[in-house]
DNA sequence: ATGATATTTGCACTGAATGCAAAGATGAGA
DNA sequence: TCTCATCTTTGCATTCAGTGCAAATATCAT
């Protein structure tokens, strides 16, 4: 097993001719000098130079092992170079994996602006809907929303994540507009189900907590088909800020009891981007989470009311 | 200065899939790959491998350094190889220095059959007349007569130098034939110079040394010369049994006062392989040298004489 | 939940690498 | 020819990197 060291000082000392010189040049006694090279020659059992005490002369072998070595001394350092290279400012393909439906909102409209500040990144974003494992899927960064399952993984927190009830202007001028969260009841009420069960919508106003029991004709696990439903006029949903916020700010859709958000549980711990806690965070992961942080600001465009402050408390959400 | 033994782990570790199962396959701890590979990293400046209990997955850096890195390792090794190779068998060129005229007579003669014995040795061999630092030449041994410059270099002995006196049969008939050295005084003595001054032959015999005032028509410092005008007749010489042994046998010349012979001086010190005093004797050097012991033998085919013993004991030039 | 196994860190220890000084060797110049 | 400057090498004490063990923490399978 032969040092590196030793190999570099063999190579500086064909270039110096001479030990000596070796050390000078590189600060080290020629003793040192002398000694690792006679270790690599006892390590490659053979004479790699010839010494005298006024000049050294490579052996056949030891040209030979000179002319190979150096050359994969230059590669070696060049790999070095080329590793840390990718480190000097954000570069290479960066994989960053979401939910679908945020992905598609909020991440992928966002990349145009990402790529053209940092041109020499290439993004490879996978949305999947299930959790997965990031070294499993190779992803160097992951938008979550809601839950943090616990690990070593890094959360950096991008938004709130804030629920709202709305429904389509149809519905409201054919059933009537809650004022009261009691009056869900009377309405059919869009249910998400995270897991079976689980019907209740805990909504927190100006008058503390009131858990609502929501029913209605349509139950799925799916938020997508709850917005849709909601779009179609079919009844009221309680759906994260993200996904409805701009049809609310365009009309499309309106808010119902705008003094009341969906009290803070598992969904709504917020918007993160996770990595991997290494020592080393690669600068590509850094300012694409440092992005998507300056991108969503402490308050999303997508939570930007027209009237300005009609809201609640936006830190209620927090 | 990242350390080799870090990046053959590192490599390791991307194999395995696991710090521990490196570990057991190497028999070291795991604590230790894992620091010698976090180690690495501080050295490049990157994360290369991301770290889960359960699982390792590379860095896009990681990705970039082990496909880089591996083949390099694998560069490394062969070089390593090669040059352990050349020190299986005798291989390679062997640079052989010598003076011309022991070269042409009894170097060269001897190295059809070498090479016969080692096909995969390649002789470059140099014949000069000066004396020449090996190193500064290139060779890796080198044939000498006579004196030994006192270096760094191992001195094998290959034969003993003995001087004899001879002259060409015609000039025996001509001039007569000496019977004791002080006759040689009224005979044309061919008189090598080494270096000017120094015309006297000591001369050992049966009753012990005989210095004998030389001189004659011809004084060269060139020994060829002094055997060319004694096989053309000119005189009496004092020259190696090398040189005219062969011609002693064959008749062309006559050997003069046979018991006699040149009293050991600094020419007669013997033959003598030189190598450098190095602590891996290559082994192409060692095998031409013990092929050339093997070859002249303790009494050199050039010294045999027809009718058997008739010289004196050859120990005496020893 | 529990157990097996993974990485990492603290800690003590061993061994390799280092610098210094001295010795031996060689070439240049007086 | 002798002396001096400079080179390589070796002995010796010291320092520092690398190692193994044990403990802490984390994860997957049962």
């Amino acid at each position: 097993m032969n040092s590196l060291n030793a190999i570099r000082l063999f190579t500086a000392a064909v270039d110096a001719g001479s030990f000596s010189e070796v050390g000078r040049r590189l600060g080290m006694a020629p003793s040192s000098v002398s000694r690792q090279v006679a270790a690599l020659e006892d390590s490659v059992g053979a004479q790699l130079i010839h010494r005298t005490t006024r000049k050294l002369g490579l052996t056949e072998a030891g040209r030979l092992y000179f002319e190979r070595v150096s050359r994969i001394l230059a590669e070696l350092d060049e790999a070095t170079a080329a590793v840390s290279h990718l480190e000097e400012s954000p570069r290479g393909v960066l994989h960053v994996n979401g939910p679908t439906a945020f992905g598609v909102r909020h991440v992928a409209p966002a990349l145009p602006d990402f790529l053209a500040r940092y041109p020499e990144v290439r993004v490879e974003l996978t949305l999947t809907d299930n959790f997965v494992d990031l070294l499993e899927v190779g992803a160097d960064v992951a938008v979550r929303v809601g839950e943090l399952e616990d690990s070593s993984l890094i959360a950096r927190r991008l938004a709130p994540n804030r629920r709202v009830l709305c429904a389509s202007p149809g519905y409201l001028a054919r059933a009537g507009t809650p004022v009261r969260p009691q009056d869900l009841a009377d309405h059919n009420c869009l249910v998400y189900t995270r897991h079976h069960g689980n019907v209740n919508w805990n909504l927190g106003g100006p008058d503390g907590l009131a858990e609502v029991r929501a029913g209605g004709n349509l139950r799925t696990n799916n938020t997508e088909a709850v917005h849709a439903a909601a779009l179609g006029g079919l009844g009221i949903a309680l759906l994260p800020s993200w996904l409805v916020g701009q049809e609310v700010q365009s009309g499309r859709l309106v808010e119902v009891l705008p003094g009341y958000r969906a009290a803070p549980g598992a969904l709504d711990t917020g918007i993160h981007a996770l990595y991997p806690a290494d020592r080393h965070l690669s600068t590509k992961v850094r300012a694409f989470v440092d992005f998507l942080v300056e991108r969503y600001g402490p308050r999303p465009y997508w939570e930007e009311t027209p009237e300005g402050s009609a809201g609640p408390d936006p830190r209620m959400a927090r």
